[in-house]
DNA sequence: CGATCTTTGTGATACAAAGCACACACCGGT
DNA sequence: ACCGGTGTGTGCTTTGTATCACAAAGATCG
């Protein structure tokens, strides 16, 4: 799904597969649930449990990175999970704009879920004229006019699109012209982007349609 | 070399890799939004255009279930997704019970995408007692003592569960003792299932963690 | 109705990811 | 300061997935 092949490796760094790299940030949420409450060391073995991989995977994942772990100990919790915030950029802020302000877009920005982890939704749009000016969450919804500005002006990295369906391509060639890279989508298609553009999919259906084949 | 394969393989279907089944609601959302619009006919290049995938792919994909093409022409979008709908069990509607009727929780029942699709939340719980009782979407809250009884009657074979993460675990046992064999899950952890049972998660916090990655 | 163009279905092949297994590092106890 | 126990990091093997490439089937057209 999410294309974003760098086919020229210039010397530096050694290709990480986008599978380990989906797979880091549960590495992160099991840590920093793991400080909580438990000791201040892990191990493979005890992290895959929890995540139901091998502990073989997490050992191989990890080392792509650097090398973190001490023998006959484990991982330092707190070490480790500083370090895999760094490797993935989330020892930051990242402001998000989001486009779509109906029902959808008003849950997604009222969702307490995204300031914790660093995730500040700081501008919200939609091309509705009506409800254009009004404030949700703290936030004046904006006409889609100003986007690009907005953008730039707040150094935006990351959109969110909550639009119905037959605006979501439209709504997302928008956001690429106004030099968004990261893309979340939940309207229930496939966009097309340019290379070096990252969708992911939020799509509950898309989930339970493949849950089904299961059951019988 | 037709079906050479050892194991106890005996005799039932040829055991489809997990990833294509979660491919297969791609192609059936493709190909609906295809039969609206364009011509009665596509072939798996325009399939893999719209997807970015490629032809031969979803050539393969399809050929675990059948021959479904035509050479020369392409595949019949009405007969192609009336079978992949019925390969997925999509030719039916499948009740749920939802946990949770937090914000996360009446958000996602009166979310307006799954009856359509056919899946119907039939029943609503939250451990609560204030809000048990209470009526949302036509839903009447009820309390989670209620589940296995509810589960068995209305024939519910998936479960939605969102509640805060720290009850997660706890409500998913009881939705697995309740004898659900496919929950979709909101709550941010990887919950802990016996076998036979599936989970998909639904977190977009883990989808922009794994995007930052690649901002640079 | 044969020539040509299109597009499927699929063996063979190439590529990618996961898992195994073990040397080696470090810990704690005595 | 040694020794048994534990758990990492990683080369090698196995498993899984994607792609290639082509024969065969059907369409199209003069």
């Amino acid at each position: 799904m999410a294309e974003s092949n760098n086919s020229e490796n210039s010397g530096s760094e050694p290709i990480v597969p986008e599978v380990v790299i989906q797979r880091l940030p549960l590495y992160v949420r099991i840590l920093s649930q793991y400080s909580n409450s438990d000791r201040d060391v892990i191990s493979s073995e005890q992290l895959g449990e929890r995540l139901q991989m091998t502990p073989a995977q997490i050992r191989k994942d990890l080392s792509y990175f650097g090398r973190f772990g001490k023998q006959g100990r484990g991982y330092d919790v707190a070490m480790l999970e500083a370090q895999l915030r760094e490797i993935l950029g989330l020892d930051r802020t990242w402001n998000t704009a989001l486009v779509g302000m109906g029902r959808l877009g008003r849950a997604v920005v009222s969702y307490p879920g995204f300031a914790p982890e660093g995730f500040n939704i700081v501008a919200a749009f939609d091309a509705n004229e009506q409800i254009v000016g009004e404030t949700v969450s703290d936030l004046k919804i904006l006409p889609i006019s100003g986007l690009s500005e907005t953008v730039a002006k707040l150094d935006i990295k990351i959109g969110i699109v909550t639009v119905p369906i037959d605006h979501a391509q439209e709504v997302i060639d928008e956001l690429v012209a106004a030099g968004i890279k990261s893309i979340l989508n939940y309207a229930p298609l496939s966009p097309q982007v340019p290379a070096g553009v990252i969708v992911r999919g939020i799509d509950p259906v898309l989930s339970l349609q493949s849950m089904t084949y299961y059951i019988r």
